[in-house]
RNA sequence: GCCGAAGUGGUGGAAUGGCAGACGCGACGGACUCAAAAUCCGUUGGUAGCAAUACCGUGCGGGUUCAAGUCCCGCCUUCGGCACCA
């Protein structure tokens, strides 16, 4: 008799190290086996320890890598540590630590709490973007960048706290104010280094086509990319050469164009100070708007301000009228052209400017009431007091006007993105060093490649200097060198880069993270790339993950890679929050500490309860009661040890069905990443081996089988105890039986007009004649439709008999 | 305002247009125990009924269908993201 405890603490370190003994997870460099490439997003190494999200993640996947290597796959499931960033610095900061030991010992206890759980990562591939090995080729990226035009200087607004006198990442602006001292942030321009990554706007777009990603994720990309279609119009300025170049969705209502609008910033202004008469006024204006937080100009968007330049007028290209020419903050000098044509009769921003100002409205489309509200409505509406486009409908009326446009050459087709260029400057310490010299007669001067990496120096403090600039530049010994190109004395570039350096290419490394003459071999690359499946989380849709495309995009064009997206399939799991459903936060105090549950619970229920507690893409709030019925689910299946029948072959007869069965809901759920009704049917299997009261030992195997990828602890040790060979890691994936899937009887529900009135035990081969004959025959039945005339019979095999009466 | 997701028992959630509530949590009852814990067995949407059973029931209002949680039209609420993008 079976008498052995269930003790997860015991089995879990015997069979982690097993695993790592006899390297069951590593992957293998023979490129003669079919691939899998599962991807998690690797973990920043916070001071605060791993929390029960990243589990979520990580067990998905390592569900699916697990089921690929017994399916016969060599499978690639790396881990590495996104290690630059502004927590690691402020701690540092704060407790006088290197960030360099910071990071070192987050990333051990980061990597301790990822074994205790079991995933079965190679470790041998662990890479960390703070190792200069890795961090070289970030750099040597960046030089590629530069070198084909992508990476550029410009001055640029960044967040500035007026407290700290630093620049802030966006991130660190919460609500408009600074995280750290809670005073007004406002816009500052800084000379500041952008990547061009609206050059890929429209390969961005066009490769969601090719990608198997969840359909939110591809919207919310295209909606950031936010492509739209339109023209480029020139409004010539009265008596100047000088055009006014403007951007509009709606070259149909140019008839209808009442006036212009300027951002306060827009070169006009100064190139045309002569002619203006109220420079001072517009000078404030400018002022007023850059002194505004972002915080202000989203609250004061319901209502308008503006000025109107005096002494310049425009001239509406198309009906030559003269129109006054505006300057205010609603019109953004980094869309389009900074300029607009104002329609006030169809665009709703416009129509509440010229009823503030009081400029005439026109309408031009019929369809609503233009004294009431702006007509927008694009399907409906019909051209009016518009010329040539009178009575076509809007869409006809655009291609209309752009076709005149192009042929007067007044203007031109043009197609615009929300997308703006990446702000690629952190003036810090613990980011990636730009490897660029400053020279003043040769300008910015790139590194040789064979002086990469740029090592990061040691520094004594790591607080931003008054200035706003990096710690780096008070180092004088490491900024100041001779020019690379004319030996004059020159300065090194000492912003760092930003936190989604180093993780816009971390899955290229896992391929070959030990090459130290290319960041990948080509043949490793060819091999692994694309990465078969990643999942992360939402928050990631519109930064990491369109940052790392844009990368692969690139490095497509230059040829480094073979493929232009590097993910196949994109999944994206819900959020677990607290018990009491609210986000879990320290301050709320709701955070579930994954040690302290495997602690009581053990590493494969944890697990378990991680896949099992809801649908994987929803949000959902932990239990801890629910956990504990995870492992009250594993101790019955420890139990089950206790009624194994040693003298049965095979599969009981009356459990066939169910054995078969649940191997194939399992199997297709685990790939829909249906992990909680997996779950729950081979809970189903255990509690019928509990009705039957013993399991035969192909029973057994097959649950186990199953189990393995979720629970692989306990499944490993049932394994071995029950002495059925190999370890189970090396066992293949179970199938089943087609014949075997339906049982020979099946119970129907009987219907009348669509209501149940009773069930019945038929054979699954019941045909509808057969059928018919049973219903008018069953007593509940017969009584339902005494005196009723028959109108149809609707059969549905092994579901249902509806009868349908009048 | 725009985009997206979602509203089902006390609770987390199941359900290719085909018997709503699988599986788990909690609760209640029973067995075992001197007792408790653990474990095992059972009950658990609502109303009426001793019962068989009947009626009602998936946010609200309509519709399509023999049949709607599921499809269509019109709303309401919650959550997430974006937000003056011309």
């Amino acid at each position: 008799m079976f008498s052995q405890p269930y003790q997860p603490e015991v089995i879990e370190k015997k069979w982690q190290k097993i695993w790592d003994e006899q390297h069951a997870f590593t992957a293998k460099d023979d490129y003669s086996k079919p691939k899998f490439y599962g991807l998690i997003e690797f973990p920043y190494p916070s001071g605060a320890g791993l929390h029960v999200g990243h589990p979520r993640s990580n067990t998905a996947i390592d569900i699916i890598a697990r089921k690929r290597r017994m399916e016969g796959y060599n499978v690639l499931y790396p881990i590495g540590w996104d290690a630059f960033g502004l927590p690691t610095e402020n701690y540092a900061i704060k407790n006088r630590i290197a960030p360099a030991k910071v990071t070192r010992d987050n990333v051990d206890r980061f990597r301790r709490q990822l074994k205790r759980i079991g995933f079965s990562f190679d470790y041998s591939r662990e890479v960390n973007t703070t190792d200069p090995s890795y961090y070289r080729w970030t750099q040597w990226i960046f030089l590629k960048l530069y070198e084909h035009g992508l990476a550029y200087k410009a001055e640029m607004p960044i967040n500035w706290c007026t407290s700290c006198k630093v620049g802030l990442a966006n991130e660190e602006v919460v609500n408009g104010v600074c995280e750290r001292c809670g005073s007004e942030v406002i816009r500052k321009v800084k000379n500041q280094w952008m990547l061009r990554i609206t050059k890929y706007a429209q390969k961005l777009l066009d490769g969601l086509d090719t990608v198997d990603f969840i359909e939110r994720v591809k919207t919310q990309q295209r909606n950031w990319i936010g492509r739209s279609e339109g023209a480029e119009v020139n409004f010539p300025i009265k008596g100047s050469e000088r055009k006014l170049r403007v951007f509009t969705t709606r070259p149909d209502t140019l008839f209808g164009a009442t006036y212009m609008v300027v951002s306060p910033e827009h070169p006009l202004i100064e190139e045309m100070a002569d002619h203006i008469s109220n420079l001072s006024a517009l000078r404030e204006y400018r002022a007023q708007a850059a002194r505004k937080s972002d915080f202000e100009r989203t609250e004061l968007a319901t209502g308008k301000t503006g000025v109107a330049i005096e002494g310049i007028t425009a001239l509406n290209p198309i009906t030559g009228k003269e129109i006054p020419i505006w300057v205010s903050d609603y019109v953004l000098m980094s869309y389009g052209t900074g300029a607009i044509m104002a329609v006030p009769g169809h665009d709703e921003r416009d129509w509440e400017f010229a009823k503030t100002f009081g400029l005439p409205i026109v309408e031009v489309v019929a369809g609503g009431d233009v004294e009431k509200a702006a007509y927008s409505d694009i399907a409906e509406g019909t051209l009016v007091n518009s010329g040539f486009l009178n009575g076509l409908g809007v869409d006809q009326a655009k291609k209309t006007m752009i076709d005149y446009l192009e042929k007067e050459g007044i203007g031109e087709r043009k197609v615009n993105y929300k997308l703006r260029d990446w702000v690629f400057s952190r003036q810090r310490y613990w980011g990636e060093p730009i490897p660029i010299i400053h020279c003043p007669h040769c300008g910015p001067v790139p590194l040789k490649e064979s002086d990469l990496p740029l090592l990061l120096p040691e520094v004594e403090h790591y607080e931003m200097s008054d200035s706003g600039e990096s710690p780096l530049a008070l180092m004088e010994d490491w900024v100041n060198v001779p020019c690379p190109v004319c030996g004059a004395p020159a300065k090194r570039e000492t912003d760092t880069m930003p936190q989604w350096a180093g993780s816009s290419w971390y899955f290229l490394r896992y391929c070959d993270p030990h090459n130290d003459r290319e960041l990948a071999s080509q043949e490793a690359l060819d091999y692994w790339m694309p990465v078969d499946w990643y999942n992360g989380g939402m928050e990631h849709t519109t930064l990491h993950l369109l940052y790392s495309r844009f990368w692969h995009l690139f490095l497509h064009d230059i040829g480094v890679v073979k493929a232009p997206e590097p993910y196949q399939k994109r999944t994206s799991h819900g959020m677990i929050l607290g018990e009491n459903g609210e986000k879990m936060s320290k301050s709320r105090g709701n955070v579930i500490n994954p040690d302290d549950m495997i602690d009581e619970i053990g590493a494969d229920a944890f697990r378990t309860y991680e896949m099992f507690m809801g649908a994987f893409d929803q949000p959902i709030p932990w239990s801890t009661n629910g956990a504990r019925g995870c492992r009250r689910f594993l101790d019955r299946v420890w139990r089950l040890q206790e009624m194994v029948d040693s003298e049965a072959k095979g599969l009981s007869k009356d459990l066939e069905i169910s054995v078969n069965s649940t191997i194939r809901k399992v199997s297709e759920d685990f790939e829909r990443m249906k992990f909680n009704t997996a779950i729950a049917a081979m809970m189903t299997l255990v509690n019928e081996f509990y009705q039957k009261g013993s399991v035969t030992g192909e029973e057994l195997k097959a649950l186990l089988l199953l189990l393995s990828p979720v629970a692989p602890h306990i499944c490993e040790e049932m394994w071995e105890l029950q002495g059925f060979g190999e370890p189970l890691y090396k066992q293949p994936w179970p199938g089943y039986d087609e014949n075997k899937l339906v049982a020979d009887e099946v119970e129907i529900a009987l219907q009348i007009n669509g209501k149940v009135r009773g069930k019945l035990m038929v054979p699954s081969t019941l045909s509808r004649e057969e059928g018919e004959k049973i219903l008018i025959d069953h007593p509940a039945v017969a009584a339902g439709i005494a005196g009723k005339t028959v109108v149809k019979l609707v059969f549905v095999p092994g579901r249902l008999l509806n009868l349908v009466v009048k």
